[in-house]
DNA sequence: TAGACTACCGCAAACGTTTTGGACGTCAAC
DNA sequence: GTTGACGTCCAAAACGTTTGCGGTAGTCTA
């Protein structure tokens, strides 16, 4: 099933039924027809590997998915996956996954994409503040658009969500419901997304003349999420209300606060509906994201300038039932002081 | 940086580089040492479009993500494609993915990959009892490794979990805490794993001569679980237990019962440890089903047979807190009588 | 010395497609 | 009639790698 098939039973030559499929416009168009008859008759498909050898061309795009053993109950990659495979079937582009743990590893995986010349592109997630993996593929004029940013100096192609803007929001929102010590059960701080929502936090906190509540940071899992809600009701100064930097670490909170916390997460899972009481939690729109960075990124790889490439689209909070108001002594606090507030680092590897 | 290279700075021909990098006998150890010490010296990686070209292989394999609105909050795929990445890195074979949802689009992916002669075998999961895509791929002679079994009558490769011996299991953990009235949220029927998880609550209740309780079946989402239970819960004879086939419709039943329920689900997901109370579940070898799904496939790509490709493990009873004992005026119901049992269908799309 | 054998290397073709540059026939204008 | 433009088609080379087959030189044995 080739070309050269195609030009015997017609009697072209393959020049002319390649470039009858390809669209040039020097082929009569009474020829082109008969070709692209034939060529359906018999189902004919290209070779892709030739093609891509001929054009210079890997035909793919990578994806390496995070793989240590905590990265499992989140939904973002699939979702990731679902509005990115299609889009990229659609330009009759290959998605290459692969898995990796962030590490050495990882950087392994990207190398072998890189360097074994196998894409033309990455789409990445979950970027660091120093994120290795941005440096790298900067470094080799590799294209490539990431969902979140980085400190790089050098620009690049990024589709963000303004989690500082919803962790304002939220915490006014829980401001707004009395309460006046708020914790923070947040990510580490070397992803970008955890440092923006914390400065979400922080500047709502701030603006309230309020002083920070607890701060601890761990790997978004629902058992860090449990350990760290349970440390901070045992606090000399619990708090009233907890904002979760995911879904995940609210599950576990929601769990060790048995009634005695308000609490807000992030990312809307669908499991989030059905917690006791049900979360309040912030949507963010994984899927325009997704389709965004597909977009940019067959850009970049036209040749398109990274210039201009830096979105940053909005989250929006979702209001169920988890965020109560604040139990009724506290609400007379007067706003005013800061004192510095209690900060714990990384409870679980 | 291609063989030409390599032979021009050596002065060999490319054929002599080729065979020294390939491991071919008739060269001499001595330029084979200098072919390797300079193609790492120039991190030459080979063109993998020309080599597959040349060899006549896609050198990747394919794998559809099922992508219905309800299949985000499951980690299942998410861990396969972890465990199955690496190992297709590592035999320098491209994991090749993309999304659609079952039915037409889903077949079109099928179409696409197989008959552009992208993949040279498919993986797939999530098998039905009457699969088109097992057929289509028996079809095609396209060598595929299922997730689950199928009513296909050729013989085809495939790794299972024993869901009928869980669920025999979980039915008979039940009748041991005093239950006699034993309910079932399954998935649809079209699914293998559905048919099979059924028929093994329907054994234990049988084999203990009692009545099989009520059946609701409907995709696997949290939604689905509530409703489900809700409306056994509001039956003239609700029952006391209730068997999930999945995690994620257990959670959304635990949520309905209010503590009026026993609720066994099945997956293990991370957040059923927060669930209030934790879920009783079934946990799946997914590592260690996708680990041999590979090698399978690697066989069958390179001329093997499926004959004795049809295996079956095990899965796990985890124990934790949702399975409570029967309320003490139902023990005393005596077993032995089988009435027809209520039976709903899909309760949403 | 001649013939057989083997180690080692290289020529050429193959894989399927794309693209460059040119050939050829026809038509219109001069 | 000649020349130039244009439509249409095709030969050849390119892409990078692999592999079958053959050539050559060296060694060994009769």
């Amino acid at each position: 099933m080739s070309l050269a098939r195609i030009s015997k039973t017609l009697g072209l030559s393959i020049t002319t039924v390649s470039r009858a499929l390809g669209g040039y416009s020097d082929v009569a168009s009474a020829t082109r027809a008969r070709v692209l008859a034939e060529a359906e008759r018999i189902n004919y498909h290209p070779n892709e590997n030739a093609r891509r050898l001929r054009r210079g061309r890997a035909g793919a795009i990578g994806m390496v998915l995070p793989s240590a053993p905590g990265d499992f109950g989140d939904p973002f990659f699939l979702r990731l996956l679902a509005t990115i495979g299609p889009r990229l079937s659609a330009a009759n582009i290959d998605l290459l996954v692969t898995a990796a743990r962030p590490g050495a590893e990882e950087m392994r995986a990207y190398r072998q994409m890189v360097e074994g010349r196998k894409v033309d592109g990455i789409l990445l997630a979950r970027t660091r503040r120093k994120d290795d993996r941005i440096a790298y593929l900067l470094d080799h004029a590799m294209p490539f658009v990431a969902h979140g940013c980085s400190n790089e100096k050098r620009p690049f192609a990024y589709v963000d969500v303004d989690g500082e803007t919803a962790f304002r929001t939220a915490t006014e929102r829980l401001l707004a419901l009395g309460h006046r010590r708020i914790g923070l059960i947040n990510a580490p701080q070397i992803y970008t997304f955890a440092h923006h929502r914390e400065a979400g936090w922080h500047g709502a906190l701030w603006a309230a003349q309020l002083p920070p509540g607890p701060v601890i940071r761990a790997e978004p899992t629902e058992e860090n999420g449990f350990v760290a809600a349970s440390d901070m009701l045992r606090s000399a100064e619990p708090p009233t209300a907890i904002l979760c930097a995911t879904d995940r670490l609210a599950v576990g909170a929601l769990h060790a606060s048995a009634g005695r916390l308000a609490i807000i997460g992030y990312d809307n899972l669908p499991v989030a509906t059905y917690t006791d009481p049900p979360l309040t939690t912030i949507a963010q729109p994984i899927e325009q994201a997704a389709a965004r960075m597909v977009e940019m990124l067959l850009a970049l790889i036209d040749g398109a300038d990274v210039a201009g490439m830096q979105e940053v689209l909005q989250a929006e909070l979702i209001q169920r039932a988890s965020d109560r108001p604040a139990p009724v002594e506290q609400v007379a606090t007067q706003p005013g002081e800061h004192p510095s507030h209690v900060e714990k680092d990384t409870l679980r590897p």
